[in-house]
RNA sequence: GCAUCCGUAGCUCAGCUGGAUAGAGCACUCGCCUUCUAAGCGAAUGGUCGCAGGUUCGAAUCCUGCCGGAUGCGCCA
């Protein structure tokens, strides 16, 4: 009992830090909103629904040929003191809802009240504003709280992999999400730049490196180096050199705490190199971030804040170490200070905290890290509860499973990793092989050297960008080299072909705003299923932005692509009937080609104009 | 032992706060370039939703138990 209630209490506190209001942005469902609400208060008098609920019932129908959108009277029935078939059948008859401006056909099915829009309608207010650039400046969330993501916590002195970029491309797409739609939002990361990684790397560096610094790259060779410190340090382990090299390794820790002596000199030299290393992932990655924060930065401040925590009587002493306990709330004990005095990776999250909130004044705090971290952040989270932060309740650890290698988890101290950079050329040289030289030696298409080179970098980015961000969170994600080489199927450059497809068409049929178009002219299925998918986007981003979630988006644009593939295939646009007809298409495909590029960027993923 | 996450088609995954016939991709089979980019389109094949109960008008979805897998649980980060 008090075991279930406990884990209700902690979703339910999950899911209170993450809330959030989403606006009544889609103007055809408002409108339909307007429409239902008007025939419900004519119908049943006594009832008293807001239209905010009403708002959020609308949902696209299972299919399109039963409908453009949705409504279920289930949630009604209570209210209304009527068998949901009975409320469908009953609005779909009130004219309020069969004469609106907007609807093409009404019928109840069921429980269900389904919704054919007018085509004029979706062309005019969809296609229209997206086209205008107007669809895109709709804000989605409510409020004006400040947000804060902390993502991307590389360690230096040791190599970036393919699994640092699942954390990379989850935080990047989120920032952008979020800020598309209207979030206050800063984006931080906290590289690990102390403690003993550091201390064991430059400890081998210094006695037992042999090697040359190379001129370039060193940022990677230096955590080849790591990896060969930790080798030696664990074939050593319980030979008589095991109480030696725990001596140095404490000696280098104290040189680095007193920021002085040849092992300080050398952190700084080699800490650049990694940084580099890391520009070049970012910059590759297209992520900026507003403030850096240094593991070294808080370092010192920690320990003073949580030995001033103490003093004040918010921490306790156990076997010698300080702490917080927290074996009320079932998360043991949080140490904070250890016998030594040194202070530990929780002491530090709590003076970052700390930080974050006076610095930026921040109302939500999100950490996007791997779930390995989740009892670690509970009791952080816990700690600056106790302490007395308001803001505790606002924090919220966005956990996501591993990237991991057929044989098992990847592991920098041992070495069994993939390079970020190595995947990257690696996919580099397939998709100019496979597809882009051929352009170079085509007189007709005429690609530049240079052409083919921005191209296959956007497309390799693609893939792996949308590869990371279309799975669940709670998934792990098995790396194989030859599975992420494949590019067909569900991947980013099927989304990007689609882009560019567009962006041909429109260039060669002369695209532009004044086309003359007659939206009853789009009369298949595919060509309003365009047009009613292309209305959904803003609703995808925001209930991704809700749940902190992209896996939706990714989705929703493989759906966009297939249907304006399929639209593609079956709707010839230059060879239409009449001009009209062509220039009505021609503009469709227009605004999805837009949508798509916004949604790529809303990924991270450039969006090529030819490929 | 306790906690968190995962278990849906041969493989990789969707399925949103329970709701209308469980969907994609890959692989396999068949069709489509004298028409706007075939990195494409169409068709066919493939599932007792880990197992067993319960709540409900209704459960892949919520609850409980079990099985199988991953991870974490005081002086590492």
């Amino acid at each position: 009992m008090a075991n279930s209630n406990d884990s209700n209490s902690s979703k339910d506190k999950a899911k209170d830090a993450l809330s959030c209001n989403t606006l009544m942005f889609n103007t055809l469902v408002k409108t339909l909103t307007q429409a239902v609400s008007e025939a419900v208060a004519d119908l049943y008098p006594q009832a008293n629904l807001e239209e905010r609920a009403l708002y959020d019932i609308f949902s696209p129908a299972p299919n399109f040929k039963m409908g453009h959108l949705s409504f279920a009277c289930f949630p009604l029935a209570k209210a209304l003191r009527q068998g949901p078939p009975q409320i469908a059948g009953a609005l779909a008859g009130h004219k309020a809802i069969s004469e609106c401006a907007i609807v093409e056909k009404v019928s109840a099915q069921g429980p269900y009240l389904n919704f054919f829009l007018k085509r004029e309608s979706l062309g005019n207010i969809v296609i229209g504003e997206i086209n205008s650039g107007e669809y895109f400046e709709h804000r989605l969330i409510e409020g004006d709280e400040k947000w804060m993501i902390e993502y991307s916590q590389p360690n230096t002195h040791k190599v970036l992999h393919v699994g640092h970029m699942r954390n990379l491309c989850l935080g990047n797409a989120l920032v952008r999400m979020c800020r598309f739609g209207g979030v206050n939002m800063t984006a931080v990361t906290y590289p690990g730049d102390s403690g003993t990684h550091v201390a064991k790397c430059l400890w081998y560096l210094k006695k037992y490196n042999k090697e040359e610094v190379p001129e370039v790259e060193k940022g990677a060779w230096l955590g080849e180096i790591y990896t060969k410190a930790n080798t030696l340090l664990e074939d050593e382990l319980g030979t008589d050199k095991e109480e030696q090299n725990r001596k140095e390794l404490t000696e280098i820790l104290k040189q680095l705490h007193g920021e002085s002596g040849e092992y300080y000199d050398l952190w700084q030299e080699t800490k650049k190199w990694s940084v580099d290393l890391m520009k070049e992932a970012y910059d590759w990655a297209d992520v900026t971030f507003d403030r850096w924060f240094w593991e070294s930065e808080v370092d010192a401040a920690s320990l003073s804040y949580a030995k001033e925590l103490y003093e004040k009587g918010k921490l306790v002493k156990d076997d010698g170490a300080i702490g917080m306990d927290l074996s009320d709330d079932k998360l043991g004990f949080c140490l904070l200070i250890k016998t030594d005095g040194t202070g530990l990776y929780a002491t530090k999250d709590v003076e970052l905290a700390r930080k974050k909130f006076e610095e930026f004044g921040i109302d939500k705090n999100i950490y996007i890290v791997d779930d390995r971290q989740a009892y670690h952040f509970n009791q952080v989270f816990k700690v600056l509860e106790k302490i007395g932060f308001e803001q505790a309740k606002k924090c919220y650890h966005l956990k996501y499973a591993m990237v991991e290698l057929p044989d098992g988890g990847m592991s920098s101290r041992k070495g069994n990793i993939v390079p970020l950079m190595d995947l990257v050329s690696q996919m580099e040289k397939q998709i100019k092989e496979q597809f882009l030289n051929k352009y170079l030696e085509d007189s007709e298409s005429g690609w530049t050297q240079k052409e083919v080179d921005e191209t296959a970098k956007m497309i390799a980015n693609g893939a792996i960008k949308y590869g990371m961000t279309r799975v669940d969170n709670n998934r792990k994600i098995v790396f194989s080299m030859e599975e992420w080489l494949k590019l067909d199927g569900e991947t980013g450059p099927y989304l990007q072909y689609v882009h560019a497809r567009i962006a041909r068409l429109c260039q060669k049929l002369h695209y532009n705003e004044d086309l003359i178009v007659d939206w009853d002219l789009l009369n298949t299925e595919i060509e309003t299923s365009l047009m009613v998918k292309l209305m959904e986007f803003n609703d995808v981003v925001a209930a991704g932005i809700a749940k902190l979630q992209t896996m939706h988006l990714c989705g929703y644009l493989y759906d966009l692509g297939k249907l304006f593939n399929s639209f593609y295939a079956e709707c010839p646009i230059g060879k239409a009937e009449n001009e009209t007809l062509a220039h009505t298409r021609l503009a469709l495909a227009h605004a999805t080609g837009e949508v798509m590029r916004e949604g790529l960027a809303l990924l991270g993923i450039p969006a090529p104009e030819k490929m």
